[in-house]
DNA sequence: ATTGAAATATACCAATCGGTATATTTTATA
DNA sequence: TATAAAATATACCGATTGGTATATTTCAAT
């Protein structure tokens, strides 16, 4: 998982070939066909591998700060390192994977939509617990805020990295740092 | 280019074969390339057409407007219908195509970036000439607002589109509206 | 040291891949 | 209506695709 992920990111599954695999892992296509039953198998498990990794490290990175704007700004300087030193090479994976799947009905797109709303539970967590430690106003609606930041902040990152450019991220950073601000008592 | 410009924006340039692409045109691969030189030229002009249809249907649908705040707002009413009923099927080419090549460094990428460029700058201009018609504080950076729109706008396309529901995509047009209602003079 | 099972490797498969050389048809011009 | 050229179709190519049957190796328990 820790060898594919990475390939599977930045490929994308119809890009990424048996050979790929054998070649990132070391192994034959006999062993891998010994563990898993398809490449689709392999492409999920490396996906929820790779988001596990991703929320170790943005948890990680979060480890020593004190309040929730703290917590939600740090989110956002996370989010911020990922245009060109990402977690997972190739970018975010619970974007890249969701323009994948968003036609298909496949199992691959109900675990996306589950770490989708896992992300967005987090994010509206730091929000939640912020008003309750009277951070932030109440008036806030925390999941709409939730999902307005981490929207604003993956079309930020893909035109980012396509533009090979900071300006659309640190554009949306000073943006949300600027609604923490004003949300904040 | 009106056939493949639909498979390719569904199925993703790997994921589209020259079977797909005959299959969508009826023609043979000998007619299709006695028209262009491989299928990545095919990709190229079928992504180039499809953001052609894209921003005329968006100037069309910004037609009837009078002032630049109903422009704007009715660009998000216009993205807004993206979700499930996109232009172009398979959602927004210029998202779908950008988390494609923004690992790669082929001429596609180039073209997406120019696109891009002037996405942005035709937002960017609505933005401009509502400040000069006294219609906006002239305080708002006008490139910094028509990235956070868009950034967020497509953010929200995508995570709607997974889910297969508008709250994405509701919240964030309800947000926009609002950062237009405060910068309204 | 022996054994059985689990993991991995080898060798192979039909199908499909993108692409091309050549044959045929269509079309515009004279 | 003859003709050349442009467009399209047919038939084929080697390479690679995802996947599998079988052979070999590794490893833990006796």
């Amino acid at each position: 998982m820790e060898k594919t992920g990475p390939v599977f990111n930045r490929k994308g599954f119809d890009g990424t070939s048996l050979a790929d695999l054998t070649g990132a892992t070391g192994l034959t296509k006999g062993a891998l066909y010994g563990n898993f039953a398809d490449k689709e198998e392999i492409a999920m498990e490396a996906f929820k591998y790779s988001m596990r990794k991703v929320k170790n490290m943005a948890r990680q990175h979060l480890s020593e700060t004190s309040t929730y704007k703290e917590r939600l700004s740090g989110l956002l300087n996370f989010y911020s390192s990922y245009v060109f030193n990402p977690p997972i090479p190739g970018g975010c994976p619970l974007l890249n994977t969701s323009v994948e799947v968003d036609d298909h009905h496949t199992p691959m797109r109900r675990i996306v939509v589950k770490e989708l709303a896992s992300t967005i539970d987090f994010i509206r967590d730091l929000i939640q617990k912020g008003i309750e430690a009277n951070e932030f106003s109440s008036d806030v609606d925390p999941r709409a805020l939730a999902y307005t930041i981490f929207c604003s902040v993956e079309g930020a990152l893909i035109f980012s990295r396509v533009e090979r450019s900071r300006e659309p991220m640190d554009l949306i950073v000073k943006h949300c740092n600027k609604i923490l601000d004003n949300i904040t008592i």
